[in-house]
DNA sequence: CTGAAAGCGCTAACAA
DNA sequence: TTGTTAGCGCTTTCAG
């Protein structure tokens, strides 16, 4: 009826508490033959820990840390909101949390961060990665100290790290391609494309992932100008004005990188006929605004709620040596129209 | 440093345990002036219960039980495998899950469960409730024995029921005429409309929410045949199909019930050049095939997972009298193209 | 009205 | 190699 305990597994491998314990966190010193029978009564009780009442025992605590990159990004802003809101209530499963930034695309700086972290202090890290070699190394390090390291939102393809949380770039482009091409079917045109920086790995892979369907699905729509914003706003508004005031038979705008603000205004100065199907990465407060406004026509979102809720609970899971369930854990592409914001 | 347990509570406020448990748990016994004092000790130490460690020294289990209709619906069905899945971990939050299957659509079925429901077999119920007056009174009768009451995927409002999980229908509505404007944008033309029963109030809002959004954005598209399939594949077909063919002005369709197998059989008979787009509800096995083939363009869908984890969560929050954390815990309206399918 | 003591399922010294 | 014992933070008798 109610769960066995330790106690029914020891008394029906007749040993003591102390030695189910030992056999069930896999401490050295016992008998093989002891081992066996412990075990056996496991398989035949149907026994399950009850973590619970191990980490009050315990008196566990999951000390977790995430690195986040510093500066004006809106959406990494959003997610240090999301963080310090986790951190806030996290007592309750015995984890505490910390948060350090760092400055952005600086690959040095993190690595120092990263090497500074004493392995009796930490159990595991969350990491927004710069993907440079110093980091894999650094993360090697990490791991081969026993902590446990999850990449977050951009990732370390071949280091160390056991997880990433975030979602598939090639994917979010695939979509973005998918809508512009439905927006735009019945218009034949191209399709202006803005860029943060194609040194970022993300934003290759958007575009990678846009092109394939683009190409294969809507011949009608060409890839037009391609610009690279920097992330910047206002260089992103000054560089689409001038696209947009070159070549009138532009029918769509993705752009997958930040500066999101530019690509609005530099929108919203068409007349409304001429005005291009758009869609960007990001609900923000700015996308948000755009989008109501009819500016935008969708935005592909990743939900940072989520991605920080996932990585704490895949940093707990591998802290305790398990392996997380990654199908459940999944972070999914998302569409957001007007119509369907949260 | 660490969390102040009510040990130290008891100090501060030179009590024994034993009465600051009974102040926590707000049981009666304790004089008034008792009372204040330990309440000031906890707020000047900032106490918080530690829920695992009471729930161990409790041996407290949470009762759940679902109530799902029977009967073929795919997404149902689905459903149903999402809770059988969590039914099997729950051990591990001490919590045990039961399933009840009752005919679709059948409110006295459900009412008579119901009510057979006894207050110290179960905690909390979530239903898929029907829309009648019978359960309304079931509902308010559960209340009353102090069983929590949460609706699941279709709400009963102005029902005692404490919270709904599932989405906001009207939003869907909206969302879908969002897509299928923009889909038929250049293309002005007629959408047709696939209800199941207009007798079902998901499906009225949905149709509301639809209706909104095209009158009000999209003046090149006007709202074409309506035809209530039944959730029958067949007859959704077979009427479909009789529309298309009268109706050659038809640009897209929205099918807003179940029967999708039904409407995919319909269009893809068609030419690929007249073929309207096509935006349906659920996500399932036929309708992503349908996707992945390019006969529907857009699924709206609803996180079936997260809505039982939701409502588990929900329960077991009520169960303990807490207030459910609404924002965190809302199912948005999801979009699927298919580029990003799960 | 209040307190002492036993115990929830598990871990961690310390003995044996 | 194994067992005994005292907790973890909280609840729950049962006395006082």
């Amino acid at each position: 009826m109610s769960r066995p305990t330790i106690h029914d597994v020891a008394r029906v491998a007749g040993v003591s508490l102390s030695t189910v314990d030992r056999v069930l966190n896999g401490r050295v010193g016992v008998r093989e033959g002891t081992q066996l029978r412990v075990a056996e009564a496991m398989r035949t009780l149907g026994y399950e820990r009850n973590v619970a009442a191990a980490n009050l025992s315990r008196r566990r605590q999951y000390r977790l840390r995430f690195f986040l990159p510093s500066g004006s990004n809106s959406f990494m802003r959003g997610l240090e909101d999301r963080v310090r809101e986790r951190m806030a209530v996290a007592g309750r499963d015995s984890t505490v949390i910390e948060v350090t930034t760092v400055p952005p695309f600086d690959a040095p700086a993190l690595a120092a961060e990263l090497r500074g972290l004493c392995a009796d202090a930490v159990d595991g890290v969350a990491i927004v990665a710069t993907d440079a070699t110093a980091i894999r190394v650094a993360v090697q390090d990490l791991r081969a100290r026993g902590i446990a390291v999850v990449t977050l939102v951009s990732d370390l393809p071949s280091s160390e790290r056991q997880h990433f949380v975030g979602i598939d770039n090639v994917q979010a482009g695939r979509t973005a391609a998918s809508l512009l091409g439905r927006f735009c079917r019945w218009r034949p045109g191209r399709i202006a494309l803005v860029a943060g920086s194609m040194l970022v790995r993300d934003h290759v892979e958007r575009r990678l992932g846009f092109e394939q369907v683009l190409r294969a699905e809507f011949p009608d729509q060409a890839i037009g100008a391609t610009i690279e914003g920097l992330d910047d706003q206002d260089i992103v508004e000054e560089r689409l004005r001038t696209i947009l005031a070159e070549d009138p038979g532009i029918t769509g705008i993705y752009s997958f990188g930040a500066g999101n603000r530019g690509v609005a205004r530099a929108v919203s100065g068409l007349s409304p006929d001429r005005r291009p199907a758009v869609v960007v990465h990001e609900l923000t407060h700015y996308s948000r605004d755009a989008l109501l406004d009819g500016v935008f026509d969708a935005v592909i979102h990743q939900d940072d709620a989520r991605e920080v809720d996932v990585a704490i609970r895949t940093l707990r899971a591998l802290a305790d040596g398990e392996s997380p369930d990654g199908a459940a854990e999944r972070i999914g592409v998302e569409v957001f129209l007007r119509d369907n914001l949260p």
